[in-house]
DNA sequence: TTGTAAGCGTTATCAC
DNA sequence: GTGATAACGCTTACAA
């Protein structure tokens, strides 16, 4: 029992404790002193849950995403929280391990535990979801994917573009036998649009495309390391650079290459996609696509609290920028 | 409003309602499925504020953390969501940005939001930490760090005998000259251990310790290199070997062997700590300690549940283990 | 099998 | 300045 017991211990009504604690102006200095005292002996702390059961209103906002081991997440989130913390809000977490079953589970949670708002980080958005989706009316804003058939705010990354610009910075530096390390194309926006940006880059420069030199692995730490073997062993000519969607792919990558004596670049250009803290860092030190992780993270908590605030003219899709890290994976050729 | 609006509209009262989501088998399957439809219908979802009020439990668990974008942290965190959801627990998120000030005002938080238990994720215990968690009587596990000043479960790493068997390793293929690249001994557990350990390991195999030798760096990606170029450059005798207390530390003293064109292992051998994902696919391998974070997380959240849920017998304090992940990054010298 | 009503700990309205 | 009281949406005796 909480304020009733002050209260009681103060000789004034439950009010006056409520006054002191949400608007000491109002109360009498000397009341306000003796209840703050008793306030602090007895190490009282409001009830939050009360308030918020009066104010519907929680301050609370529902994070769901695949994996927060994932750096690419990690990072994002710590955006988020930074910028929901500055605003008071604070981060009800939900970890869905990849599994769609879950993640619906969790958008029940997040409404029964009356979450102003949802941040939904995902790389696939099945039926399941879009359903769920279409039913919630919690203020909601999808991170890392987009669908025409629900009408959501969304932060997307340029993936198409800097894809394309990756393949054609190794074209530029005279490369013409280019792999590509792919994930997934369930995962509509990196893995559809890194492989579009790829072949685009190609066509527009007059190569052709060969399957040999395409492999499409998944999101496991070590897959370019078989994805670039399999190139290598099944390719008539074994290419002269890579492009890899993620840096983990990159990175596993070369470390086959430093395996079978092929060095990077001299032998091999390689470019990956993400910045990871660690690109800049390996041997050589990896020439990447960097995203501002931590900026989508911002920019979503912003969107969300737009919208929890009732901010009209509320921005729907936020696309977010890329650089082209140059460092010393590739090398010019011919 | 919620459940007296369901229970209109089926023309009940709402302690039929009530019965109908929580215990469906005390209703006349009549009225179950009346109810039930009208519940679908109207897309109703139980306010479970209401519920965690008049209960005063919310199956939630505050995680307070340093950062959630650095991997150790993240494993871990990915340990306890998993459990903690399996037993029907969720995650109030709190990153305090390394910010003590920040920390004590989630600890208020966690308070007011009724959270039923607290994990405290820290690399340092200071005297407001120890202040502010005597008078919290809500279930709390520190994982990090133990003060003796205070009675809490704690989960720790072993890295004083974890940094004397790297170094011990070391010894045992011929080297002598080892460096030590370590990180501030405020963090009581890794800094001074890791510390202690490399001294003692050194001592007992009758090295003389080298000032020179020793660097202790941040918990910077990028502090590695600056700390092996440092040690290089001042020594006398170049080391033969370096022993770091982090991978990251690790993976950036490599890429400066790397531009100097040192080579690993054949000119300096190094043994790393944490067995980060990407260690095993650095140029070379990285031999490295590897902790189970994702276990440390599983086990301070059994620690806080058995806690919350009152049993008895509480284990104090868990010493996490470790194992030494050979890989390629060292070799027997002389 | 169903309904009534008290109570969880607050805030807010209105009166004094 | 201060106090009584209704209300937030639920669960749970207890009564019918």
């Amino acid at each position: 029992m909480g304020i009733k017991k002050i209260a009681k211990l103060a000789d004034v009504s439950i009010s006056t404790v409520s006054r002191v604690i949400n608007a000491p102006e109002k109360v009498k200095e000397e009341t306000r002193e003796r209840v703050q005292k008793i306030i602090e002996e007895n190490n009282y702390r409001p009830n939050l849950l009360a308030k918020e059961l009066l104010k519907n209103k929680t301050n609370l906002i529902g994070v769901l995403l695949p994996r927060i081991d994932v750096s690419i997440f990690a990072t994002a989130v710590e955006g988020v929280a930074k910028t929901l913390n500055e605003k008071g809000y604070n981060i009800l977490l939900a970890n869905a391990r990849e599994k769609v079953e879950e993640e619906i589970k969790y958008f029940q949670l997040f409404q029964e535990k009356r979450v102003d708002g949802i941040l939904f980080f995902t790389t696939e958005l099945k039926d399941e979801h879009i359903e769920i989706i279409k039913k919630i009316d919690v203020p909601l804003v999808i991170i890392g994917q987009k669908n025409r058939r629900i009408d959501v705010p969304s932060v997307l990354y340029d993936y198409y573009n800097a894809s394309k610009k990756a393949v054609e910075y190794l074209i530029e530096r005279g490369h013409k036998k280019i792999a590509f390390l792919g994930v997934p194309e369930t995962n509509t926006y990196l893995g559809q649009l890194s492989k579009e940006g790829y072949l685009d880059a190609l066509e527009e420069n007059g190569i052709s495309i060969k399957k040999e030199y395409m492999y499409i692995g998944d999101f496991a730490v070590g897959t370019g390391y078989t994805a670039i073997k399999h190139i290598i062993e099944k390719s008539k000519e074994i290419p002269t650079a890579i492009y890899a969607a993620t840096d983990h792919l990159a990175i596993t990558a070369m470390h086959y290459l430093y395996e079978k004596g092929i060095r990077v670049p001299e032998d091999m250009s390689i470019v990956g996609s993400d910045d990871m803290e660690i690109s800049k860092y390996t041997n050589p030190a990896l020439t990447t696509i960097k995203y501002d992780y931590f900026g989508a993270g911002v920019q979503a908590a912003n969107l969300v609290l737009d919208k929890v605030e009732g901010k009209s003219g509320v921005l729907k899709t936020v696309v977010i920028d890329y650089t082209l890290q140059e460092r010393d994976s590739t090398k010019r050729i011919k």
